[in-house]
Formats: structure tokens, sequence, C-alpha cells
DNA sequence: TAATTTATTGAACGAAGTGTTCAACAGCAA
DNA sequence: TTGCTGTTGAACACTTCGTTCAATAAATTA
């Protein structure tokens, strides 16, 4: 186990920070989202990622002393996701918030995230916060356009059925889903909803 | 690499198989998912295998070459989902689905089954038939269910919003749905499909 | 600027794991 | 019994892992 502190611990406290750690970092967390999304998470390893990161294997030892901090510390770096602006039309912001979220999922590989996420997070406790702020986020403005239509069991169906159908379909479907389902499913929400009335 | 073909390799052909094969087999494929569900991929060696099924390392070498052979043929075993048999009332039978696919993902382990398809198929092609067979068997009754209400875009989309919903809420909400939410789906789904009319 | 501090580095290590060979053994079939 | 073949443990070269350490390079401080 290494036992020397991390370099820079001070960075919150508002403390300079030497340069070179910020670097290191950047460079390290950089070429380990690199190589998870190229060749999953068994290959993020310490002297792996060192040398995509064209560093030293202590350097990251020095800074990561757990593969799963690595991982950790990796996923913050992995952007929110980019979501649709609801504007106040709900089948219109159904379908605007499926298009950002199958963006972010195949774009932006937020599928990779997930599926480790999803393997991994049981076995690894420490990454449970991790995949709860990845699902929150993911989640959010489903929410909060669902939240003056949906309440209770009805709310939480149509979220998992909404953000659900589209990880299924890109995850395990084989293709990500086209415009004409991504319809179907807004529209189908949309007349669940209608029904309530 | 290993260059003795398997041993016993006309099982299919009808010919007799040595008993110490059929053995074999049976208890290292047992051994291999026990590992795969309570390790995880990265721990599916040979030589772990091997030991939890007490036999030599060598061994294994010899039935299954690559690390890939073995969680094939390991999934193989992990039996097909248990269905709901459609009765004819339409909401009836998707509560009726939805609890068997929950007892499965939830009892039989299937979440962790198709986690480790959706993490690993991309990098590694020989998982994709497999992954296709469970996502296949997985979807098999759901689109008997709908297949004389909903047709198209439609049927796809109500397909990855059930499926969806139910392995979205396992693998990445933390809890298995409950009840209510399950009649909430499936409300939803009889509702969208009421409109059509 | 020079002096001081500290992050980074390459080399080296024991330990553990991987993929393989091989001679010996044990169980099955004839 | 005899032959055949699946299984085995030992041993191997090789790679990877986690770590130590003295030397170096780069940053901060005076």
């Amino acid at each position: 186990m290494v036992t020397a502190k991390p370099p820079g611990t001070s960075a919150t406290d508002g403390a300079r920070v030497d340069a070179r750690v910020l670097r290191t970092r950047e460079v390290v967390l950089s070429s380990a989202v690199d190589v998870l999304l190229e060749h999953g998470w068994d290959q993020v390893t310490h002297a792996r990622v060192a040398r995509a990161a064209r560093c030293s294997k202590v350097t990251v030892y020095t800074h990561w002393p757990e593969r799963v901090d690595l991982l950790r510390d990796a996923f913050a770096r992995v952007g929110d996701v980019v979501h649709h602006e609801p504007i106040g039309d709900l089948r219109a912001d159904l379908v605007g918030e499926l298009r950002a979220f199958r963006t972010a999922l195949v774009e932006h590989r937020l599928d990779r995230v997930l599926a480790v996420l999803a393997d991994r997070s049981e076995a690894l406790p420490e990454l449970r916060a991790v995949r709860e702020r990845f699902v929150a986020d993911g989640e959010r403005v489903v929410r909060r356009i669902l939240e003056p239509v949906a309440a209770g069991a009805q709310h939480e169906a149509m979220v998992a059925m909404l953000n659900g159908a589209m990880v299924y379909s890109v995850s395990l479907g084989g293709a990500p889903p086209g415009d004409d389902v991504l319809d179907a499913i807004a529209d189908a929400v949309v007349a669940a909803l209608e029904s309530n009335a």
C-alpha cells in the first residue's frame, strides 16, 4: 500500500496547489477516461493509465492509491448530461429530453459509463454514490417535466419507462432508437397521462 | 495457446462422451457462473474457476482455451427466463409478465448477466450473439402480448419501455420496482393503447 | 537571483498471476 | 486385462502488480 498522502491535498481549502499537481491530475484522469471508454474497466490499471498519460506509474499510485479512486475521479470528469430545456409543452418537452438523453448515451458514451456502474457498483460500494449521482442527474429534467402531471408510483413508473427505454435500447437493443420510436414513447406517456383526467 | 482440441467434441453428433468430460463440463461451468455472479467478470479466470471447481487449471484450459469461451458456455447454463403465460387479458398479462421478469432479474440475477453483457459485448464480439439471445428471450412474451394491439415503432417503443423500465430500475435505480410501480407501468401502456382507437 | 521545498521519475524488487509443456496418473471403454 | 484418453501437479518463462528509494526536475519562497 502507498502510505504517502496524496500531494496537493489542500486544493479545496483554497490553498495554492502546485502547478505540477494540477497538470498531473488533468492528464491522468483524462487518460483514465480514454482507457475506460476504449478498453473497459479491467484495463484501467495504474500502469496502463500511466502509459497512456505518458507519466510514471508511481505518480498515479501517489495520487490514487486504489484503482477505484481513479475510477471515481475519472467519472467526475465525465461532464453532466446536456439536457433539454423545458418550454412547457409536455409532448415537445418529452421528445426534446429523449433526444438529448439519446445524444448523451450515444455521442458522449454515457451508455458505457452506466454499463460499468451497473456492473461494478454492487461489488464496489465506493461507486454507489457515483451511480446515484449519474442516475439523479440523468433523471433531473424528466422529473421536472413530469412533476406537474404525475405523482407517486405513476411518476416513478414514467421516469423508469422513459429513461429505461433509452438505456435499454442503446445498451442491450443493439441500436439506438430512431426518432419514430422516440415519438412513440412520448405519445404513449402523453396518452397515459391524459387518461388520468 | 493451447493447441490440443477440446476433448469430447463430438457430443452433439450423438457419439458417446466420456463420463469424465461430462462431469468436468458440469462442475466447471457451474463454478464459472458462481464466480461470475459473486465476483464479476474479471475474476472469471481459468485459475480462479479451476480452484472453485476443485480441478486442475490445465483441464479448464483444455476445454475452454479462451476466457470468453468459458463465459459463453457459462451463460448458456443460465436458464431461460421463466415467463408469464398470457391469458388474453391485456392488463393482467402485462402485470404478470412484469412480475415474472422482475423475479428473473432479482432472484435469478438476470440483472448481473445483462450488466456483464451490456458492458462487455462491445469489446468482445463473441458475446454479441449471447446478448441477442438473452434479449430476444426476455422480450419474447412481451412481444406476443403486444402483437395484436401495437405495431411498428409503437410496438418497439412499448417493448423498450416495459423491459427497459424493469432493467433500469433494478440495475441502476438501486431497488427493484414495487408492485404499485408495476401496476402503474401496465396502466400507462394500456391507456396509451386505448387512445389508439 | 539563489535557496528551498516537493512532485515526479526510472530502476529495481518480491510477490502473484498467466499461459504453456510434460511426464505420470486414474478412470473409462473394449 | 489392455489400450486409450481425460485429468493432474510440478515446473517453466513471462507478465503484471504494488512498493521502495535515491536522483532529478520543477515549482515556490526568500
